[in-house]
DNA sequence: CGGGTTTTTTTGAGTCATTCAAAATAACTC
DNA sequence: GAGTTATTTTGAATGACTCAAAAAAACCCG
């Protein structure tokens, strides 16, 4: 695909999801897929290179509406920022490494929500389950020893 | 068990996690074990029946020690403050509402950590699965209908 | 029990990620 | 091309914590 027919597919995707296509938008989805699990401040960085002059809030609201409409997917990881990623609707999960912070995909067995049941629910209906792994991502597991 | 007995109970945890003992303490453990889920600022509110005065700055430096002595546990859903909780060690699960962002806890299947185990974790040596449930609360399912 | 040392609490300020609101601008509809 | 509505922009505000220094309280010791 050219860029040119990449950029038309977003644009198609924006429009069914019933929004307007703007380049603040086009711009945050390529950012985001081009890369995985970046923060409001990563993203803006990274839109920034080609598009000075968009202001931070302007992401806020973009990655709050795509995330919304299923465009982007969003993570808030205990202990940092809400990240962003591109991949929706396949409920995989996270590794975050305890030491550093970085993230990976780690895929989903089952494939589809909720992947683990719960015994007892309390009565909640569920239908989501989200699992986070804990770890230490290869840099830090040398780091380790090092410490 | 005594009144007594309990907080001298409690004063030995403290003790044996190299703590030293102290009225904020033992006031906040009382306060979390006897509810589930409370964030700092129902702690500092539940804290102050007994012991106005308390701030909640100290609170915060209460539930920071004892969770990084393992006696309470600290959780931090998506969209929600700190929620502290008294179990620990057993590795349990919570669903959250996505409505109304109440907590309860879910029992884990296995009963150890990590009780998930990922396929392909990028090299990562993961140590814990903590996994969330998202539903609908028994409120928030009849309150459903009507909105 | 009283002095000394170290931890904890307290007071007070500061930060970060994010949200709220109103005005200005740009998309889409016709 | 004008009108309507969504989006962006500007600017301020918030919530949930964290950081730091001074004051106070625990614990250790003889």
């Amino acid at each position: 695909m050219t860029t040119d027919e990449i950029r038309e597919a977003e644009a198609e995707r924006l429009r069914s999801a019933g929004l307007r296509v703007t380049e603040p938008r086009l711009a945050v989805l390529a950012v985001v897929t081009g890369s995985e699990h970046l923060d409001a401040e990563a993203v803006h960085a990274r839109v920034g290179v080609e598009h000075p002059g968009i202001p931070l809030q302007t992401v806020y609201n973009v990655l709050g509406d795509l995330s919304a409409a299923h465009l982007l997917r969003r993570i808030e990881p205990a202990g940092s920022a809400a990240l962003y990623e591109r991949r929706t609707g396949d409920n995989h999960h996270h590794v975050v490494c305890t030491r550093c912070g970085a993230v990976a995909d780690v895929d989903c067995v089952v494939g589809h929500a909720p992947c683990v049941s719960p015994s007892d629910t309390s009565g909640f209906v569920v239908h989501t389950a989200e699992v986070t792994f804990w770890g230490l991502c290869t840099s830090c597991q040398q780091g380790e020893a090092a410490a």
